[in-house]
DNA sequence: TCGGAACTACGAAGATTTTCGTTGACAATA
DNA sequence: TATTGTCAACGAAAATCTTCGTAGTTCCGA
């Protein structure tokens, strides 16, 4: 099933999307190296993955060159947002409140995030007036 | 392999806790009903989840009575937090902003959860001072 | 031009998740 | 006591995800 909207990415290819964002269009040799800094992993898995990406539609290429040249369909915001939301709904029903609780209890936030966090409250109601 | 740690549920299992949390310790009949409000599932699917949930140690049993009453071992909180933790990394890096950015974008937000989103940070500050 | 290096395509195995059907135990009741 | 309904246990099929091995193609340098 070729679907058009929005696939959701497992975890496997959300590493490779945060490559591809973070390098912009990139062949296999290339997502294969920047991953393998950070655990081993066969040529060939992340071949396959681009290939099962693209058939998703997350990802396109282009295959003029001879090592084809693979690129995030969609940008990292659009992402990350279906994926916060995705858990907003199915963790949280919707609460961002809710969400943000849970987030803050988990973890030290420093106080330049919090008045990050603040300035970010203040920029949303100031666009959504 | 029977982990006693943290074994992070499945959308699926997520689905039980969810019905676990909100009334308390039920039976599978009970389960299944609050389920099939939503969405047409068989017994013996939930029956079979609940007994998977039990050997990875996210629920517990009382089989004293004919019908085995099953309850959530971590409280709903817990299981949040390390769900959004999760999402956290494996999304946002570890920036609780860029999370909370992404969850307002995708979504109205109320005045009043605005300010409910203030007042978390400042409670949070003042805790943590 | 020939051999090896670099690539893609294909298929498939193994793990995990999701969903049930069937079987057998038990218990209430007709 | 025989029947019917409720339940847990088990196994297993189907779907998805993860990971590679192998085969075949193309390109470049000796």
């Amino acid at each position: 099933m070729s679907k058009e909207p929005l696939q959701k990415p497992t975890a496997s290819e959300l590493e490779i999307l945060r490559v591809l964002w973070g390098r912009g269009p990139s062949t296999v040799r290339e997502v294969h190296e920047a991953l393998s800094e950070k655990k081993e992993l066969g040529y060939t898995t992340v071949l396959k993955l681009l290939q099962i990406m693209t058939a998703k539609g997350l990802v396109r290429r282009d295959k003029d060159q001879r090592a084809h040249v693979y690129e995030a369909c969609q940008p990292a915001t659009e992402t990350k947002r279906q994926l916060v939301g995705d858990v907003l709904q199915r963790v949280f029903e919707g609460s961002a409140s809710d969400l943000m609780l849970h987030a803050l209890e988990g973890r030290r936030t420093s106080k330049k995030e919090l008045d990050e966090l603040r300035r970010l409250l203040d920029e949303y109601e100031r666009r959504h007036r």
